[in-house]
RNA sequence: CGGGACGUAGCGCAGUUGGUAGCGCGCUUGGUUUGGGACCAAGAGGUCUAGGGUUCGAAUCCCUACGUCCCGACCA
């Protein structure tokens, strides 16, 4: 893509009133813009970013027999109250027609995919026991939506919002060895998720609040940004709630001996439903014995932009962002240096080079992956050299390409690492 | 929802004991610049969040509402 085409830009300064580092960054470099508190339009950068980030999450759950679906924002009232969550969710957005009739935003699907699923599962051959050695996936289904909920203090930018993005699979089985053991091995595929975002998780295991009386884990990452304080070790993987610690000391639980304590950001969390949700809309299966039977639910949640949120929190440094190559709008940045006061001849090379690497033609190793899908061209004209370096830091692209006269002279192209501040001449044959 | 701070140009801010608003960035035009957010010149841009009140006179003082952030409480 062609900086020049790109509507939004970046500021030199940055409101005072926003003072998590996420939203300055984000809002800084362009990638999102605040509609009111704790609600953000994703511009096209933080769009992409925001898309990479669900399709390793897509991928991921795919993988393990995830269908995608996407249900509704607007959910009726009748829903919430059958789960008589209508008057005990405070985070609840409610709203009325033009006649009065009344309606939740929704907050999460429990209200919503159970009587949906209720149309679909007749019998038990509907519900496969969850196999993981023949590969036997039970049914899971899943969606990456807009959600609301009336926080009373939206904060920390992305961290808190009153809209945010958020991916949510729900999952049922005939019996709850299947989905005890589905949800162990969404577990591991969870860690496989943020690890390919670039965020190390520690699996802290919670009560389920209000919202189920049963098991529920967290995903934790360290994050001084985050609300949550955790204890933690680097050598095992012993992790819990600051609040729970002195009740696992008392029950006698080894403690490692390299336990840390630190702040951290809930990423997402899984829980076991139990039979809660199926039992108050009858989602019931008629088993072998022509019996009617309920099925084990479980519902496991992925706060989307809030990932993105903690991202930034963490690649990022004085100068900006430095996002992982996974998750970044580019891979590259680069920047074509044109000086008037040059040589004609130069400025011509530079641009045919920079035209070159940015059409996908570059025979240098490092630029294989050059096209304008990876590419974001600073090609303005008008805009000082030390600006342009100081955006390419600001957006934090992976890796930047500078096209200039001095890296002509060094032999070819600069590649400069955002993360490591690297930077080597790639020789280039024209 | 309790406590605190704040609301002035697109953005960031200043505005003294009350006298109808200014700076920087950005923007427009012209020119010079171009390896770390350049420079000169000339411009455009405001119902000082809103509504009341005090006053000869309010961005400034008082009240109310709304908005934003921070601390706390809450947190599927």
């Amino acid at each position: 893509m062609l900086y020049s085409k790109l509507f939004t830009k970046t500021t030199k300064e940055v409101s005072s009133d926003e003072t998590s580092k996420n939203a300055q960054l984000l809002i800084q470099a362009g990638y999102i813009h605040k509609t009111m508190a704790g609600v953000y339009a994703f511009l096209p950068l933080g769009l992409r970013v925001l898309n990479n980030i669900e399709n390793i999450v897509r991928e991921n759950l795919n993988q393990i027999g995830g269908q995608e679906i996407l249900m509704n924002g607007i959910q009726p009232k009748a829903n919430w109250d059958k789960t008589g969550r209508w008057n005990t969710v405070d985070v609840l957005f409610k709203l009325s027609s033009q006649t009065n009739t009344e309606y939740a935003l929704a907050p999460t699907h429990e209200e919503q995919i159970s009587p949906l699923i209720k149309q679909y599962i007749s019998s038990y051959k509907d519900l496969p026991d969850f196999d993981e050695e023949n590969g036997v996936m039970p049914l899971a289904v899943y969606q990456i939506q807009t959600k609301y909920r009336d926080e009373l203090r939206a904060k920390s930018g992305l961290l808190r919002g009153r809209e945010f993005r958020m991916k949510d699979m729900y999952d049922f089985h005939k019996t709850k060895e299947s989905q005890e053991a589905y949800f162990e091995y969404i577990t591991q595929t969870y860690i496989t998720i943020y690890n390919q975002m670039g965020l190390k998780v520690y699996i802290v295991d919670a009560s389920g609040g209000n919202f189920s009386d049963k098991l529920s884990r967290e995903f934790q990452v360290i994050c001084d940004a985050g609300e949550d304080l955790i204890k933690y070790s680097e050598t095992t993987n012993f992790a819990c709630n600051i609040e729970v610690f002195e009740d696992i000391k008392a029950s006698g639980k080894e403690i490692p001996v390299d336990i840390q304590e630190a702040k951290s950001a809930e990423v997402g969390n899984i829980f076991d439903l139990g039979q809660k949700w199926v039992k108050a809309f009858d989602t019931s299966y008629t088993d072998k014995n022509n019996k009617k039977e309920l099925p084990w639910m479980g519902c496991h949640g992925i706060g989307t932009s809030r990932c993105m949120a903690v991202i930034a929190e963490i690649y990022s440094d004085e100068n900006g962002l430095k996002w992982p190559e996974s998750v970044a709008p580019f891979k590259y940045q680069m920047i074509t240096n044109v000086n008037h006061k040059d040589d004609q001849k130069i400025n011509n090379q530079i641009v045919k080079i920079a035209q070159s690497i940015y059409q996908g033609e570059s025979e240098a190793e490092d630029l294989f992956e050059a096209n304008p899908e990876t590419v974001l061209w600073d090609d303005r004209e008008s805009v000082g050299f030390g600006e342009k370096l100081k955006d390419a830091d600001l957006i934090g692209c992976p890796l930047q390409i500078i096209v200039s006269k001095r890296s002509l002279e060094q032999g070819g192209v600069e590649l400069k690492n955002r993360y490591t501040g690297d930077s080597n001449i790639i020789q280039i044959i024209e």
